[in-house]
DNA sequence: CGAATTTGGTAAAGCGCTTTACTGAACTGA
DNA sequence: TCAGTTCAGTAAAGCGCTTTACCAAATTCG
C-alpha cells in the first residue's frame, strides 16, 4: 500500500515526529539524520497525505469554485484563469457548476464545507447575499468575482458592469443610431449593464426601445429568440445591445434570418469579448472583460485571505474596454 | 467553531459511537435515540468532515480530472457533462488543466493522490503510457476518456476517430473533391483521424494533398495560418478537413482573408461539434462527437471501478456522426 | 570541574471520525 | 425461574499526521 510516515520513520530509524520535522524543516535536526530520512522517502516515493495533514489544522490547497457554467466560454475562460493563478500559488480547484440554481449554490456551499476547503471562490449568480453573509459571518474565507455585492463586507473583484453599459449604448449613439434595443438576462450584472444602457440613452435625450424582454438563458438560442422579435416589430431597432456574446451571436443569426445585413441594416454590439466574438461573421464589437486580470486578482486576494496577510477586505473594480470590430457601423438611414 | 461529533454526542447524552452510527444508518439504535441525535444534529447544523471520514478509510467522493485546457470548448462541455454525471452519483471534480504538458501531468497525478481522490479520470494527452500503467499497476482508479490506450488494461470511452477521419473525407470525396488537405496536431486523436482521412483516399483511389505540417496549438490562429498557406500554394486544395472545430474556423477565416467564398471555393468540414460549429458563419459541416454521452459513460466507469462494482476493464469505443451544415458543398468546377 | 545551556531527538496527545469488541439490561421460552 | 437471546449503547483502538512537552547527551562557561 501507499506508504505512511511509519514506514519511513522505521526504515530510518527514528521517531515519526523526527520525519514530521524533516518534512516540515521545524525543530532541530542535524543534517545528518535528515539525510538519511530524506533519503527513505525518497526511497520509498513517500508522499505525506494531505487529507492526515488537514485534519492537524493544516490547509488542504484546495479551493471550491462555484461557477453557473463551466461549459459557457466566458466562465471557462475565467476558470481556466482562476486555476492558472492558483497553480502558481500552490492551490488546486474544486469546481462547481451551479446553473444559477440557489438550491444548488447553497448545497455545494455545504459540501466544499465539509469538503475542508481553504476557502470558496463564488463567480456564481447568487441573487440573495444570505449566503455569502453567512459565509462571512463565521469568518470562512470567501471572494467574489464577476459580481459586486456592494452590501457585505466581503473581497471581491468585479466589472464595472454599469460602465460596461453606458459605454457600449454611447457607441451606438454616437454611430448615430437612435433606436437602440437591449438583450439581457434577469441576473445582477446584466441589470446592472442595462441600468448603464437606460443612463446613456438618458443623458442623450433619448428613449428607451419600447420592447424589452429578458431571455431565460445566456444561449445564441434565447439571443436569436428575442433579436427576432425586435426585429420583426413595426419599429425595428437599429442597433442591438446584446450583454454578453454568446446572446449577440444569436442576434446575428436572427438579422442574418431576417435577410437583414450585419453592420449595414442592423448594428450589433456584445459583452465579454470571449473567443466568441472573434469567431462569428462578422466579428463583434464588443465591450471586453479583463478576464484574465480577472482570474488572477480574485485568486490572489483569496489567497490573501487565507493566509491572513490581508486583514482588510477589498474591492476591486476593473474598466471594461470597448473593442470594434465589424458588427457595428453607423447608421445610414 | 465548526461542531464535530463530540458537541452532538455530549449534547445528546451519547457516545460518539451512537452518533456515528446515526449518522452512517449502521448499527442498532433505538428510535428514540435515533430522533434526539438527529435533532441535535440539526440544531448545532452538524456536518460531519469529510477530512477525517476519509482518514479512517472511506472515499472522499472526489475524483480527479485531469483536461488539457477547459477554456477549450471541448474540453469545457466535456468537462461540465462528466461534472453533471458526477453530482447525480456523488462525486465533485478537481479540474486540473495540462496544456498537453506531461511534467504538469505527471504533477498533478501525484498530487491528487496526495488529496485522496477517489480515481482520477484522464482527458489528457499522454503521450506515453508510463504514467497510466504505473497507476494501474498500483490499482488506483483510473478512466480515461477522449483518447484511446489499446495497449492498457484499463477503463476507457473514447471515440472512434479513425473512423470519424474516414467519414469526414469520404463525405468530401463524395462531393467531388479530389485535392484535399487536412489541418491537424501532432496528437494520438489527430493522427489517429489523419489515419482515417489517408485510408479514405486510398480507398478511393486519390494521392494525399501534397502539403502538410502539424499546427502547434489547436487554435483559430493556427488554423488561419496553415489553412492559408495551403489555399495560397499553387495548387489549392478544394477541401480542407480540420481535425477540430476551432482549426476549421480559423480556415473559414483564411478562406475569407483570401476572397474565397465558402463552401463554393473551399469546402471544409471540422470535428467535435462544440458550440462553435454553430457560430460561425457558414456553419460548419462537422464530425460530432457524443460529448454528452462520453461525460457520463467515463463517470459510470470511474464510479464502477471505485465501487469494485464492476471488476473487469471496458472500453467503451463511441461512434462520431456526420453534421452536414453550410461550410461544404459539391465541387463545382 | 561542576552547573548551565544547547543539541538532537522521542513519547504521547490530539485532530474528527469509524468500527470492533464488549457489556449490562430487557426479553425469551421450557 | 433461570440460562440463553436479543437489544441498545459504549469504550477504545486506529486512520496518518503535527506539535508540545520532555529528556539524555554533548557542549559551554565561570
Amino acid at each position: 500500500m501507499k506508504p505512511t510516515i511509519y514506514d519511513v520513520a522505521s526504515k530510518a530509524n527514528v521517531s515519526i515526529a523526527t520525519v514530521s520535522k524533516v518534512l516540515n524543516n521545524s525543530g532541530r535536526i542535524s543534517d545528518e539524520t535528515r539525510k538519511r530520512v530524506l533519503k527513505v522517502i525518497e526511497q520509498l516515493n513517500y508522499q505525506p497525505s494531505m487529507m492526515a495533514t488537514a485534519l492537524t489544522g493544516k490547509s488542504t490547497y484546495t479551493i471550491g469554485l462555484l461557477i453557473p457554467d463551466m461549459a459557457n466560454p466566458f466562465f471557462g475562460e475565467l476558470a481556466r484563469n482562476i486555476e492558472d493563478r492558483g497553480h502558481e500559488l500552490g492551490y488546486n480547484l474544486l469546481i462547481c457548476s451551479t446553473d444559477y440554481q440557489p438550491a444548488k449554490e447553497q448545497n455545494y456551499i455545504e459540501l466544499l464545507k465539509r469538503k475542508s476547503v481553504d476557502g470558496i471562490i463564488l463567480a456564481s449568480g447568487f441573487e440573495q447575499t444570505s449566503e455569502v453573509d453567512k459565509l462571512v459571518k463565521e469568518k470562512f474565507p470567501v471572494t467574489i468575482v464577476a459580481r459586486d455585492f456592494p452590501s457585505t463586507y466581503v473581497n471581491s473583484v468585479s466589472l464595472d458592469d454599469f460602465q460596461g453599459g453606458y459605454e457600449a449604448t454611447s457607441y451606438l449613439i454616437q454611430l448615430g443610431h437612435r433606436q437602440i434595443a437591449i438583450i439581457a438576462r434577469d441576473v445582477w450584472s446584466n441589470r446592472e449593464r442595462m441600468r448603464g444602457y437606460k443612463k446613456a440613452l438618458e443623458d442623450h435625450g433619448l428613449e428607451e426601445y419600447a420592447m424589452f424582454t429578458f431571455v431565460e438563458k445566456s444561449t445564441v438560442e434565447w439571443g436569436k429568440k428575442v433579436a427576432e422579435e425586435y426585429l420583426r416589430s413595426e419599429k425595428p431597432p437599429t442597433a442591438i445591445f446584446a450583454c454578453n456574446d454568446l446572446l449577440a451571436s444569436g442576434a446575428i443569426q436572427a438579422a442574418r434570418t431576417l435577410h437583414l445585413h450585419v453592420p449595414d441594416d442592423v448594428s450589433i454590439i456584445g459583452f465579454d469579448n470571449t473567443i466568441i466574438a472573434t469567431l462569428v461573421d462578422p466579428q463583434l464589437t464588443t465591450m471586453a472583460q479583463p478576464i484574465r486580470a480577472m482570474g488572477r486578482e480574485v485568486m490572489d486576494l483569496m489567497v490573501g485571505e487565507i493566509k491572513k496577510e490581508e486583514q482588510s477586505k477589498r474591492r476591486i473594480v476593473l474598466s471594461p474596454t470597448l473593442i470594434k470590430r465589424g458588427s457595428t457601423a453607423k447608421l445610414n438611414k
